[in-house]
DNA sequence: CTGAAAGCGCTAACAT
DNA sequence: ATGTTAGCGCTTTCAG
């Protein structure tokens, strides 16, 4: 003997159920639900209601053991309450529906740890896709172990996706799906430059970390087009927390008057920023004007309604689901960059003066 | 022959390919992956290096259809982008996490349908733990459908976990957490009566659909315990969304000029409420009070601050899983409220005058 | 159009 | 402590 005694679950039905209470094999079942081979009418009929009278749904174990593909699709995110992946997730979510696929979830923390553990349990999974969102630090360990996963799925059939990450190399088989960050914040930064801001802040550099890196650089560009050389002090480091945002900004009001905009690097930061603003007094535009990235919902209820740079987060998601789904579909291409813009509100104003 | 032709992903690594490797037979190696089980240091040493050497990881479906438990728990919410919403998963995930398991999410966008397919899908996963949140319409059909899903996830062995749902009924084989829903509704009104309001509208009823009939039901009850009859024509139909509270204010103040307080039927709704009312210069808290329920982060970014009803989302979710896979010791319940309260804010006064 | 037979990769009794 | 064997539930050649 062998096998195990059902481990818990009991009786379970199976195709071989349904076979036998249709009166057929169970290769006949298979064919009729998998709906890919001629049946006689009589015959899938009896099936089916065989189906509906037992209840069954295949087990997608067997399933994906036997062969037939997996049908999932993995996500990997830093934090699933943050609204910018939580846009993204919807949309992965939907075109994976979409695509007959179900949706597996990791959430990271920002552990590169665990999101090293996250993509094993993926390959694990044999999730047709596994989807990295968000920003990640730069180093050239975590761009080896990238392209290695890349490189590990490609041979087990599945595909890496980096989604609102740059590349980790040419020649890397990953789908790399990303927003034009740099040239979001080159745009809000000649916003502001535009309107005669000279000393714009910027809070939230963390240097080496790819979303940050680029809104920095996007801001440096802005500068360089505009010929103003940025004071290097007006560069913050610091995280993307709201209570980051509120003490730099408190930091900033007492070492000096000079600056008259400031450019938080996501929404939440700005958020910060602009209660700080309101608790030393200082009026939103009139004599600071404020702007954030990502344009999450919030940004509506700030007061004033913050000036941002928007990303399109769903169709991030939705394109890299599908852009990794049909890969082998000549006309889809395996890198894009979706734009993003200025949404422009009520957080800026000339300078004052 | 039989098996199919490599469907599209060549060779991946199998355990096979492992005990070759290492020398050993292919149980040898599944012992010393599973780990609970006598194995010689040397051969566990030689084992794992190849596993090492050939980046292998065992086929979760595989692993599963042998017996194994599934390892994955799957949830179904309306909208990943709520935060309500988000922040159950939040909990869930980390909890599954630390209990080893994976985690399956589906959105339904609200739609009975697709929560049913939902369901199905996740029966076909096999997923260790189903859990369903979110309010939903009372019907006694849907009451059936989930009577009948707790049975069928039961006898395969899984388990129906209703989270933030009351239960379709005792004797049903299904956790249930809760939230003290009407509980919180409750307080929050009691509040706004105690200060003195007597006229407070109730903005997002939705006849039948759990979530607003228990709160509604606790603002009843609050105006009972201050002997206070509520007008019928201060509760008012409307869904979630930030428009509908803000035109559903615009007309409540078109209307009648007695109103001294809005309940919200959730934070969001709240925003469109604070935003129409700041159109329509009525002054918060001093002219109008306005609560909503929830507690989402976004009520801190307010103005004014709102004050509403606190809910412990992650905790939820942690705690619906736990319940979940630990449903087989004695000491676990399988049906627990969480307890909700207020959290006092700046969006309420007494009523003027 | 349908059934018989083989095997996907793994785990769990059964023997040593 | 390790190898042998059987089988989880399904899909897929291959015969008829």
């Amino acid at each position: 003997m062998a096998g195990r005694a059902a481990p818990r679950g009991r009786k379970r039905t199976t195709i071989t159920d349904v076979a036998e209470r249709a009166g057929v094999s169970v290769p006949t079942v298979s064919r009729v639900l998998s709906g890919n081979y001629p049946v006689a009418t009589a015959t899938r009929a009896k099936v089916l209601r065989a189906v509906r009278e037992l209840d069954y749904v295949a087990n997608a174990h067997a399933r994906a053991l036997a062969g037939a593909t997996t049908k999932t699709v993995a996500f990997v995110v830093h934090d699933i309450t943050w609204p910018f992946f939580a846009h993204i997730a919807q949309g992965v979510e939907e075109q994976a529906r979409q695509e007959g696929r179900m949706c597996l979830v990791c959430t990271t923390q920002g552990d590169p740890e665990r999101e090293l553990e996250a993509v094993e349990q993926m390959r694990e999974q044999h999730a047709d896709a596994v989807i990295l969102v968000g920003g990640g630090f730069e180093a050239e360990e975590n761009r080896q172990r990238l392209v290695h996963f890349a490189r590990l799925l490609d041979e087990a059939g599945s595909r890496l996706v980096l989604c609102g990450r740059p590349s980790p190399g040419d020649d890397v088989p990953a789908t790399i799906v990303e927003y034009d960050n740099a040239g979001g914040a080159f745009a809000m930064t000649s916003h502001l430059l535009s309107l005669g801001h000279r000393r714009i802040a910027f809070l939230g550099v963390r240097p080496g970390f790819t979303t940050v890196v680029e809104r920095v650089e996007g801001y440096r560009r802005a500068h360089e087009t505009f010929r103003v050389t940025p004071d290097p002090t007006l560069l913050r480091e610091g995280d993307f927390l709201r209570s980051y945002g509120y003490e730099a900004t408190r930091e900033l009001l007492a070492e000096r008057t000079d600056v008259t905009a400031i450019f938080a690097v996501t929404d939440v930061v700005a958020a910060g920023v602009l209660h700080a603003l309101r608790d030393s007094g200082v009026r939103v535009p009139e004599e600071m004007s404020v702007v954030g990235y990502d344009d999450i919902p919030m940004t509506m209820e700030l007061t004033p309604a913050l000036t941002t740079v928007h990303i399109p987060h769903e169709e991030l998601g939705r394109t890299a689901v599908r852009l990794a789904l049909h890969r082998h579909e000549s006309t889809v291409p395996q890198h894009v960059v979706l734009g993003t813009h200025i949404a422009v509100r009520d957080s800026v104003a000339p300078p004052p003066m």
